[in-house]
Order: C-alpha cells, then structure tokens, then sequence
DNA sequence: ATGGCTACGATCCGTAGA
C-alpha cells in the first residue's frame, strides 16, 4: 500500500503533472493540497480515467483538498468536528482498513497576526479530534501540508529562520503534541538524507540551492507505522516547468 | 537588500502563500 501527499498548488494547473506522476508512481491513496477549485469543477473524470476515484471538499480561490484512491472511499468526513471553519482544509476517508485524515495545516503568515492564532487554535483543535480518531482506528494515516518544520533539520537555515512562522516554538509544539499523542513521523521513522526538504520558495532559485522547508508530512499510527517500510520525498515533479512549490511525500506501508 | 515567484480574481494591481 503505497500512500502520498502533494501540496499541488492549484489542481487546475497541475492536473497534467498530476495524472503524468499518478501513472508513473502508481499510489493507492493520494492526499491533495491546495486544490483552489469548488466541488463543482473537480476534474474528476480526468482522474477517474487516471485510475482514481476521489472525494473532495474545495473552494475558489484558496486551501482545497482531496483524497484519490484506487479502491473505494467511505466515511467521507469534511473538517474538524465542532471546530467550526469555513475554510477547506480537512477531509478523512476510510479506503480498504486504513483510516485516511488529509490535511491543509494554516500558513500561520506571520508569528503574532490573527492568521497565527488561527493557526494554533486550529492545531488545538485538531489534536483533540486526532487523539479520538486514533482510539477509533488502529490503522490511521494523517497525511498533509502541516506547515510546521518540526526540527531544525528540517530548516536549510536554520539560524535565518529562528523563530519565524513554520519554526517558531508554538507551533513546533502543536506538532509535537500531534506525536505524543501517538503518531509516527514516517519520515523519522527511516534513515535520512541530510537536507531533505518538500517546499522550496518559487524565489530566488531556492530549488537549485536547496534552500527549502519540510513542512509536508506523513504522522503513522503505531499500527501503521510498524508495517511502514519506507518514507521518501519524491523531488522529480518539483523540477518539471511550472512546478508546484510543494514536493510529494510518499510512505510505503506492508 | 524586507525584494524575489506563482496563482487567482480581478484589472493592468492586491492578496496570499511559506
């Protein structure tokens, strides 16, 4: 079972590098980011004809997100329970025995606006609804753009980006509540190279100098993460003509 | 050096992303 997460920035404009990556990678399940497209323009035929079924909560403009799948979709769930958003950034799904949370974390902006607070709330929020989900499924996978950087290995500058948005302790901790509250970064869960990263600002050539973030995550829970034999960033789609500034996260699971 | 790219919906610029 080959799981992944890809913050496309706009399904619209990368729906071709969308479907080219689905042929080639073969995933069973896809968690979108970003869509920016409303429920009635999904290209869901496109996708079909990919291979994929798909279930999707979108708006115009901003935030969006799917799950696409090989094998059928239910329990189609859209937001966080009680955590009242007008904002797409949450959808769950069950597919064969595995548990689904596809997430579009907020950007936050700047540490101290109201974006940020948003950010932390939701973050709240979230870890309340997870720690529940986790009691109801053994095999939950929460896969998304989360847009923290958990540790300083996650940062290429590390001492530039001391205490900004994506980095700054808060918002470390609210990822770090996501683990102790029994999920796996899949990522750590392996061997890594150094610098490895899954966005790189669209400036100042920071692709080509690998000045990137790794914000898109895959969290396992222990169930899955047992059975989880690799995690990987998958930096070929980045490297196309007009890329999405996200790269996709890919984890294998037994 | 507070810029720089990209997407979007709206005009020929502003907002947002991270």
């Amino acid at each position: 079972m080959k799981l992944a997460t890809w913050n496309v920035n706009s399904l619209k404009v990368r729906l071709g590098q969308l479907t080219d990556w689905l042929l080639q990678t073969a995933p069973d399940v896809v968690c979108l980011q970003e869509t920016k497209v409303e429920d009635a323009n999904f290209p869901a035929a496109a996708l079909e004809a990919a291979g994929y079924r798909a279930a999707f909560v979108g708006q115009k403009t901003y935030n969006g997100v799917a799950i696409l799948s090989r094998e059928p979709l239910s329990g189609v769930t859209a937001g966080i329970p009680g955590f009242a958003d007008e904002q797409k950034r949450v959808l769950a799904a069950t597919v064969g025995d595995i548990r689904v949370v596809c997430l579009y974390a907020p950007n936050g902006q700047s540490v101290g606006s109201d974006k940020y607070e948003y950010k932390l709330r939701w973050y709240g929020a979230l870890r309340a609804w997870l720690a529940a989900e986790l009691a109801r499924h053994e095999r939950l996978a929460v896969l998304g753009d989360l847009n923290v950087a958990p540790e300083d290995r996650d940062v290429h500058d590390p001492k530039a980006w001391e205490g900004q948005v994506h980095v700054s302790a808060p918002e470390r901790e609210a990822f770090r509540a996501l683990l102790e509250i029994g999920l796996k970064d899949g990522f750590r869960v392996f061997e890594q190279p150094e610098k490895s990263f899954s966005w790189w600002d669209y400036r100042m050539m920071a692709f080509r100098r690998n000045a990137g973030l790794r914000i898109d995550h895959i969290l396992l829970s222990a169930g899955l993460a047992a059975g989880c034999t690799a995690c990987t960033i998958d930096k070929a789609p980045r490297k196309l003509e007009r890329p999405s500034d996200h790269a996709p996260v890919l984890a294998d699971i037994a």
